[in-house]
Order: C-alpha cells, then sequence, then structure tokens
DNA sequence: GTAATTTATCATATTATCATGACAAAGGCA
DNA sequence: TGCCTTTGTCATGATAATATGATAAATTAC
C-alpha cells in the first residue's frame, strides 16, 4: 500500500512519538529498534527533516526528535513525501487526469474509496495511532 | 495503488468485455488501442488465460476473449493476480503477520481502511464498471 | 585545537519492475 | 504440404526503488 521508504518513515516517526519525548535519537539506535537498514533510514530522516516534519542535531548528544507534537502531526506529511497521493494516483486506470468531468470507466466508484484513503492520512495523527498501541512500535 | 501491470491487465480486461463480445481480439489491437507495451501486454494476457480469465486461440482468427461473462467476473480476480491483497499487504506498517491479535499500532484504525478498498476490488464486477462508463476504455 | 561523535552526502551496488526483440509453437487455410 | 497468422516463450535491456560503504561536515567535550 506504501511504498518501503514511506512505511520506514512512518515507522521511524513513531518511533520517535514513542521513544523520544526530549532527548534526541540516534539513527543507530532507530535502525536497530526498528531493523531498518542504518545508511537507508539516514536519508529517510533526513528528507523529513528537511520538510519540517523532525529536527536534527549533530554531534554528541544528537540525533533526530520530532519538530511537531504528534497531535498535530498528520500521517499524510509524512508519507506524501515519498508517495503521490494525487490525481494519478487516485486514477484506478492510470489516467494523467481523471476526475468528475474527465471520468474513467473506474472513477465514480473508486473515487470513494480513494478518499477514504486519503482522508484515514489526512484525519488520523501520529498521536491516534499511539492511543491504539499495545505493544512498542 | 495497483501496479502498472495490473493496471494494464484490468484496462485489457475492460477493453476486451466492452469491445469483444464474440470475435477474439489480437494482442496488436489491444496495444494499440489502449497503447500498451505489445510484448509486455502478450505476457500479461497469457497469464490472464492461464488464470481462466481469458481464453486465447491462435492462428487466423485467433487472439484473446473473455472466459466469464463480466457481471461474474470480480475485478479482485484480475488485479489479484499481479498484486497482493493478503495481510502483509494489508499491514500499514508492513509486519509479517498484523491481527486482531498481533495488532500493530496502526492495525484498529487503518483494518477498516483496507477493507474498504479490498471490498471495492472483490464486490466491483467489469460489468460494473462498464456501466459507469461514459468514454470507451 | 584535537579527538570523538553524529548527521549529511556521494558513489555505487543490488533488486524488482517494466519493456523490447527475436524466434518457437500452434492453428487455419489454400 | 506449405504458407500465413497469431499466441507463447526466451534472452536481454532499461529504469526506478531499495540498499551499502566510504567519506565529508558539523557539533560537543576535553
Amino acid at each position: 500500500m506504501l511504498s518501503q521508504t514511506a512505511e520506514y518513515a512512518l515507522r521511524a516517526v513513531l518511533y520517535l512519538a514513542q521513544e523520544a519525548t526530549e532527548r534526541p535519537v540516534r539513527v543507530e539506535e532507530m535502525a536497530r529498534a526498528l531493523r531498518l537498514p542504518r545508511n537507508y533510514l539516514s536519508k529517510t530522516l533526513h528528507l523529513l527533516s528537511r520538510a519540517g516534519v523532525l529536527v536534527s542535531a549533530r554531534g554528541k548528544g544528537g540525533g533526530f526528535q520530532l519538530a511537531v507534537p504528534p497531535e498535530r502531526l498528520p500521517l499524510l506529511r509524512v508519507v506524501s513525501l515519498f508517495d503521490r497521493f494525487d490525481d494519478r494516483r487516485r486514477c484506478l486506470l492510470g489516467r494523467p487526469q481523471c476526475s468528475d468531468r474527465t471520468a474513467c470507466a473506474a472513477h465514480t466508484r473508486w473515487k470513494e474509496v480513494a478518499e477514504t484513503v486519503t482522508a484515514f492520512f489526512r484525519q488520523t495523527s501520529v498521536a491516534d495511532l499511539l492511543k491504539g498501541a499495545t505493544l512498542p512500535v
């Protein structure tokens, strides 16, 4: 459903929201805890930082932290950095343009489903997910 | 949302349902009409045939036809040949197993959304899509 | 200012997906 | 039979996604 990279990003953000209230967390620690490839995760976290989702600090005591309180961080803000959620994705038959006016055969029926998916990412916050978490992320 | 290949397959099946009531359709014709790569489409159609969605015939007058009336052909039967719709896909955080018992942090909320998506593919038939089609597929 | 620590970046490797081209196999028809 | 048509299959190539390893740049601590 999500690309591998978006999934990594989401898991990392959840980890930060859960583990790191104040202290910054090193890539090393996160990669180990989540079993993700270290340098690949590093790049992903860097992108999240540039997008203002995380803040990073180098040197001793450095690492990554959320830049935003989890309550005000919709999942869409995380995953949309890596996966597209535009019209092109939302057309089931892959048309470059597919709207109410230029509808493909699947448009009317698929639109609702696609909108449900997007709404989930837009309306669900990182904090929402942690509420439901019974196990560590 | 769907892989390129699953999307090609779906478009091809829709084309057959719309254009070919009796006569078989050649790959050449379909590739041209749908602007898909010819030999790649050929392989995709072959898989659909082996799965019993299409029937193929070689030689003059040959080509592909639906093996099943469009009313009794759920989209899932087409796309699940190319994309996975199992638990793994349905876990937002990519866990190998994620069920009500072994729930990830996103499970409860995501389950509904994922089920909406799967239900769409399971309950919508090829014929359903053609009903809504105002333009040629 | 030097060393240690940690992120940032670059170059490259690996893998999966998508695509092309050539030819083999099978069916229809004179 | 021999020829044409069309699917079936194989070998290969192109591209994007994922991953690794090496090194640069920044920060902290002494």
